[in-house]
DNA sequence: CTGGATCCCAATAGATACTG
DNA sequence: CAGTATCTATTGGGATCCAG
């Protein structure tokens, strides 16, 4: 945390977490790891948009320095890293649906939302996973 | 929308809604509105936070062209102009609400919640407002 | 080969000063 | 009040380099 963190902290709670994700890219890699289930370097500069080695690099830092993410030496292989969520970045998962449904209604494309949440939802408790999915107006 | 709408448009569901409220400053806006009701550029010019002015416009044409909000001119006095959320901006309460409500659990200023939810609660429906607030572990 | 650091350079975001 | 202009800082892409 070179900088910038509490620049913007008024104490209001969306500051707050925008402070820690409200960014371009740090969403996308904790949906790649929610969703898709990626957990390691590789995974995650394949997803679907092309991350840059330099910012994934950066902002897995920051995840990790939030406590949203863990990394640790793979346990099998001894070689490469894993990354996984913390029960902090698993949490996000609620926050992620709301914007997924959003996008449901208002994204013309009739395509976005397919398998979306299913595996979202999966790996979740379900405690919040009311899913009133097909409200498109 | 001069340009960038698309460039990160994977088909997900998640990067379509951050290509429209993925940065600093959107989100705030709209929670300026939605929580304080600021209607007006001065208005929201003296948030919580304190954006700068010509980050304000550029984000309040891109909410417009986004069909987040509407600007129309003062009805009664004529002088000066008034923002408002269209549905589509409104619908986004939930996403603030997850939000709220993930940065209520581990944000560690006990007060940042303090009339928060109320606020932005209070002007919806309240078909999504079930508020399980004080789970703070 | 995987994970990541680094450098270059283009493009964006942002603070401040100023204007209709 | 509601912005625009200008100038600086930060982000991001792409290539390359390097360590285990």
């Amino acid at each position: 945390m070179t900088r910038s963190r509490s620049k913007y902290d008024s104490g209001c709670p969306v500051a707050y977490a925008l402070d820690i994700f409200g960014d371009r890219w740090s969403l996308l890699v904790i949906r790649d790891m929610a969703v898709k289930g990626a957990r390691t370097y590789g995974e995650l500069l394949a997803g679907w948009e092309g991350i840059s080695t330099n910012i994934l690099a950066q902002r897995l830092k920051q995840l990790e320095q939030a406590g949203i993410i863990t990394k640790q030496k793979d346990p099998d292989s001894g070689r490469s890293f894993v990354y996984e969520l913390t029960q902090k970045g698993r949490d996000l998962a609620p926050v992620l649906i709301e914007i997924a449904l959003w996008s449901g209604r208002y994204n013309p494309d009739p395509d976005a939302m397919t398998g979306f949440l299913d595996k979202i939802t999966a790996d979740r408790t379900g405690t919040e996973a009311r899913m009133r999915a097909g409200e498109r107006p």
